[in-house]
DNA sequence: CGGACAACCTGGCGGC
DNA sequence: TGCCGCCAGGTTGTCC
């Protein structure tokens, strides 16, 4: 599901919920579900610590409690929700993690392909070294962006999908972004003019808070806390849209593959030369 | 360093 | 209906 519109709908939708509640024990059923400290450690640090404040970093779900952060990635599929202890939710099919909380309630933690993972850390750079800037902060200028392209000469799609270069941006966003920005995805990083680097700047941005506006994208298996689809996916440019015609330009959007990764662009307004 | 590819996993869908 | 191959929003590790 989850990219950063995607995971910054998450987060929102379980502040509310969430702080404010203590956890009182853990349940499990996939040993690399909990990805650090061991089960045992996981569970013994984490009994008793309140909920104070949740945040995202890049694609990370950051759960602020006393003394730790829980640490949540959805990967591909997972889903994050609060529920009454007795609520059967329908995500609960692949449930693979739950937090008793006080209250009567249940963080579940569920995720068909097993990709994602929860994690108990001090400080987020225990499992995370390094992130990119945050694409929507004040101080991400294009300055900084023509920086971060900087000495990189591989195609510019996948160096958008590198976290190191730039937190957030996942393979929907960044054909977007890319698609507002008229670059054709195979463009070189380092090969960009100012304008186009501009340009791009405006894109990512625009990309990201119009998925942020909608509340996430459900082309298959995200939804938001509280059960219910994302509307991005009905405004996407390129994205999924293979064989329809342009937003801009009526030309048929096509689809390749630019790094092992389903690429979705306008020939027409995004060429090579 | 870059690029290709496999791994990690399962589910959904189209085609036959 | 059944089976098969292919595809999927992410990330990491390996090999050349």
């Amino acid at each position: 599901m989850p990219e950063l519109p995607e995971v910054e709908t998450v987060v929102r939708g379980l502040r509310k919920p969430l702080i404010g509640r203590t956890v009182h024990g853990i349940w499990y059923d996939w040993r690399n579900t909990i990805r650090t400290p061991s089960p045992d450690d996981f569970a013994a640090r984490i009994d008793g610590q309140t909920f104070r404040a949740i945040d995202r970093r890049a694609k990370f779900v950051l759960c602020r409690l006393d003394h730790d952060i829980l640490v949540v990635h959805l990967k591909m599929t997972g889903r994050l929700y609060v529920t009454d202890d007795d609520v059967v939710h329908e995500a609960d099919r692949w449930l693979h993690f739950r937090a008793q909380l006080d209250g009567g309630q249940q963080l579940r933690f569920s995720d068909a392909r097993k990709f994602g993972f929860v994690a108990l850390v001090r400080d987020l750079s225990e499992i995370a070294a390094r992130i990119g800037p945050e694409p929507l902060e004040d101080d991400f200028t294009p300055a900084v962006l023509r920086e971060r392209l900087a000495g990189h000469k591989k195609a510019i799609k996948a160096t958008l999908l590198d976290q190191d270069v730039l937190a957030g941006v996942g393979n929907i966003y960044a054909d977007e972004a890319l698609w507002h920005a008229k670059i054709h995805p195979l463009r070189a990083a380092n090969g960009l003019s100012d304008d186009e680097i501009m340009r791009l700047h405006t894109g990512i941005r625009q990309a990201l808070a119009s998925g942020i506006e909608r509340e996430g994208a459900s082309v298959s298996w995200y939804r938001k806390p509280d059960g219910t689809l994302g509307e991005a996916q009905d405004h996407f440019a390129v994205y999924d849209r293979t064989g329809k015609p342009c937003l801009r330009c009526g030309t048929l959007i096509e689809k390749t593959r630019v790094a092992q990764r389903g690429t979705h662009y306008c020939p027409t307004c995004q060429t090579l030369a």
